[in-house]
DNA sequence: AAACAGTTATACCCC
DNA sequence: ATAACTGTTT
């Protein structure tokens, strides 16, 4: 099991009991440890199988983690605590909703029925939109919940930040009043759960003697607090991760608690893998150069013994379109060398780009792929579909009531739902106790909805969870109303496609046959539900001390479940993986996959790094792992792609290569087009007479008048008796000296990107601002 | 008067 | 592609 492991990853999978931090580079075999770590546990009697527990953050490389362990050890997976931070923190709380203080029945916002219950909320107690923009409620919840604090414990310094505050409250209230959750709160609930009941923190910490966590440099502070609680004093907490692989900081992830581990845990056990069975030398050396950049690493430096391979080739184009023709000329010439459409794989920094490269790919009959659209549980076909059988589930789920009280429309519209949500806020009550309440006309439309809700409801406590999505899809009037459709087509299908997937799970979870609303109780209390494969020499003794401490253990209904694992796995968003085509998706959507070839698009000032990103130093750090996670995906082939103009937002801007290009060193790169002497962006001080020349293509110089080529493109814009360019030191009577970065609009919009010394990037317009243009 | 259907404005960085 | 707006239907 271990033999064919190097000596860096046999140390860390044969650690004895205690705290470890694992820094996996890119491609230096971190899922394998992983899971050969818990083979190893369970194989030296060191652990059961119910006695570890393993986090990751994707459902998939949970599977991944347990298909694995199955092939290493003939042991029965089932039941093991191995999934993502959310499903983990779900299934604590069904066991112990009681104890956390929620419904049996509580369902699960996803970040869309968050921001649709915010927008309610906000409308309803009439707070001004335009003030507080429900995308910005949203994140100041997250936020906070994600630092762990409630409405009572976050800061309010000003008026704003109070309402909010209050807003935050209110949204609170309304989600008890609903028994719903979000993602969030999934796991704060969980957190406080712990925190709070002494006896189900014991058990937990009694019974996990090993917690292992896989990518642990996107955890946020409350997933770290959550696993030192259920840790305690006892338990090992085996961390493998990669700082600089952290991308996800805007969702809350803290790339700091990497260090706080080692200091808090690790006190020196870090094991570092840093051989890389998957990249050639060049690659890995532009990757190991890039990141050097960046300040407060854990340190690493990733090796091969594959040999340099091919330099990474650089190309730059005049335009975003020039650059996609020439992206899809060279796919052509990478297939025509032999390769699989499937191993290329087209990266960019933002959905936007994705466009013009499709457009180029289909022009051209390449058969591509797109990832990262919208999920299986996210379409909204399927989201109607779930509202209904929510409602099935929980009558008061108001989110899931005004879904699909008028859809398809049966004659209840704004006017009515309004004295609805009036009558229901009055009262205290939800939408369906409401209804009652109605008086007058309107009420007749919606007495009839809320006696299809019943019916439907009742049919739930006969028929079979596959039977029942069926029953809804048609009764509800979806299937009919999208039969109507021009469009409907690819929507039925997904119809359909929902009960097959709760045939499916029925099957799985042993459902077939029970009615899809009947609660069921497990046959025996929690540490009992180890199907005992190799048996583990404290499960009787754990078992009673359970059933004294436990008398709820998990009550669900088939729907129940079902809705669960709809709104937790969010299903695959890849269609047809079987077909060869082109790979296209963001670059975090490439995170922990690989591929013979690779391009990286845009890469370029204000895109990669994006200029959002700019305004504070972390934000270029991020950027430049994003970078560094799009470099380390290549195995053999990797292109970085630019284009000097693009059309973003309807408008042409203008901008120049990314710096992260001037941070690999030239002896690894081959410049397919020639490379131009721009300036190098330093991080705030370049000195001026270092802007764009003409080249061998005859582009202009940016000196003003000059006769350019038919197809060239200006790099400067006029305001006034001023030019402006790219690259220009310019000054500002408040923000001080900056230099020009990017150039949009013409005339009266004409708008610059300035990188400011002092102040950061910012947007100025340039018929407003009054810039003067630096010596 | 209320609901519906069709049109137009604006949008988006990443999960 | 969602939100806001407009004209038409009940």
């Amino acid at each position: 099991m271990i033999d064919q492991l190097n000596p860096e990853q046999q140390a860390a999978v044969t650690l004895p009991p205690q705290h470890a931090l694992v820094l996996a580079g890119a491609g230096s075999g971190k899922t394998r440890v992983l899971t050969t770590r818990m083979a190893w546990l369970i194989q030296t009697s060191q652990a059961s199988p119910f006695g570890l527990l393993a986090v990751t953050f994707t459902n998939k490389s949970a599977r991944e983690m347990l298909t694995r362990l199955s092939a290493l050890l003939p042991i029965n997976t089932r039941g093991m605590w191995v999934g993502t931070f959310h499903g983990l923190c779900n299934r604590m709380l069904r066991a112990h909703h009681r104890d956390a203080g929620l419904l049996q029945t509580f369902q699960i916002l996803d970040s869309a029925d968050q921001l649709a219950a915010i927008k309610r909320l906000i409308k309803g107690a009439g707070i001004d939109d335009e003030k507080y923009p429900p995308r910005d409620v949203q994140r100041f919840i997250n936020g906070a919940k994600e630092e762990g604090l409630r409405p009572g414990s976050v800061d309010a310094w000003d008026a704003h930040r109070r309402r909010l505050v209050e807003i935050y409250q209110m949204y609170q209230d309304q989600c008890e009043r609903e028994g719903v959750v979000d993602f969030a709160e999934l796991l704060l609930r969980a957190y406080e759960l712990l925190q709070r009941n002494a006896p189900i923190r014991e058990h937990y910490q009694r019974r996990f003697q090993h917690i292992l966590v896989d990518e642990f440099q996107d955890t946020n502070t409350l997933q770290y607090q959550w696993l030192k609680l259920l840790a305690g004093e006892g338990a090992s907490i085996f961390a493998v991760g990669d700082d600089d692989q952290s991308i996800y900081a805007f969702r809350g992830a803290n790339v700091g608690n990497m260090a706080e581990f080692e200091r808090d845990y690790a006190h020196g056990t870090v094991i570092r893998l840093e051989q890389n069975y998957r990249s050639y030398g060049h690659i890995l050396d532009s990757a190991n150069a890039l990141i050097a950049h960046n300040t407060g690493r854990l340190g690493k430096n990733l090796w091969t013994e594959q040999g340099e391979g091919e330099p990474v080739r650089v190309v730059e184009q005049p335009s975003d379109l020039l650059e996609a023709h020439w992206l899809v000329d060279e796919i052509k010439a990478v297939i025509g060398e032999g390769s699989l459409r499937s191993e290329i794989a087209v990266l960019y920094r933002s959905n936007a780009q994705s466009r013009v490269i499709e457009h180029a790919l289909f022009s051209s009959r390449i058969p591509y792929k797109v990832y990262g659209g919208l999920r299986f549980f996210e379409r909204q076909e399927v989201k109607h579909a779930l509202a209904y059988l929510r409602l099935m589930d929980n009558l008061h789920d108001d989110t899931s009531w005004l879904r699909v009280v008028n859809f398809p429309t049966r004659g209840i519209g704004a006017r009515t739902l309004e004295q609805l949500s009036d009558l229901a806020r009055q009262n205290n009550t939800s939408l369906y106790k409401a209804v009652p309440l109605m008086s007058g006309k309107g009420g007749g439309n919606l007495l009839k909805f809320t006696e299809l809700i019943q019916q439907m409801a009742y049919e739930a406590q006969i028929l079979s969870l596959p039977e029942l999505v069926e029953h809804v899809i048609h009764h509800s009037g979806l299937r009919t109303f999208y039969q109507g459709e021009k469009e409907g087509a690819d929507r039925l299908e997904n119809l359909q496609e929902l009960v097959n997937a709760a045939t499916v799970f029925a099957a799985e979870e042993n459902f077939d046959g029970l009615p899809a609303g009947r609660i069921l109780m497990p046959d025996a209390p929690l540490a009992a539900e180890d199907p005992a494969q190799p048996p583990a020499a404290d499960s009787a003794e754990d078992a009673a001390t359970d059933a004294d401490v436990f008398s709820p253990v998990v009550q669900m209904s088939p729907l129940g479940a079902f809705l669960s694992h709809a709104s937790l796995e969010a299903g695959d968003n890849q269609a047809q993986a079987g077909q060869d085509a082109i790979q296209l998706m963001t670059v975090h959507a490439a995170k922990g996959l690989e591929f013979d070839t690779v391009f990286i698009t845009g890469v370029e000032e204000g895109l990669f790094p994006h200029e959002n990103s700019l305004i504070e130093a972390a934000g270029l750090e991020e950027e430049r792992r994003l970078m560094y996670v799009a470099i380390t995906r290549a195995r053999q082939r990797l292109y970085l792609t630019l284009a000097q103009s693009r059309m973003l937002h309807g408008q042409t801007r203008y901008a120049m290569r990314s710096r992260f290009l001037d941070e690999i060193p030239e002896e690894h790169l081959k410049w397919l087009t020639p490379r131009e002497r721009a300036p190098v962006v330093a991080n705030s001080n370049w000195s001026a007479g270092a802007y764009r020349r003409g080249d061998a293509y005859g582009r202009p110089s940016t000196g003003g008048a000059v006769a350019r080529p038919a197809r060239s493109l200006t790099t400067g814009v006029s305001v006034g008796d001023k030019h402006f360019r790219i690259g220009q030191g310019v000054t500002h009577a408040k923000f001080g000296e900056g230099t020009i970065i990017g150039l949009s609009g013409a005339g009266v919009d004409a708008q610059a990107q300035i990188q400011f010394r002092d102040v950061g990037t910012k947007t100025l317009a340039l018929g407003i601002a009054k810039l003067e243009i630096a010596g």
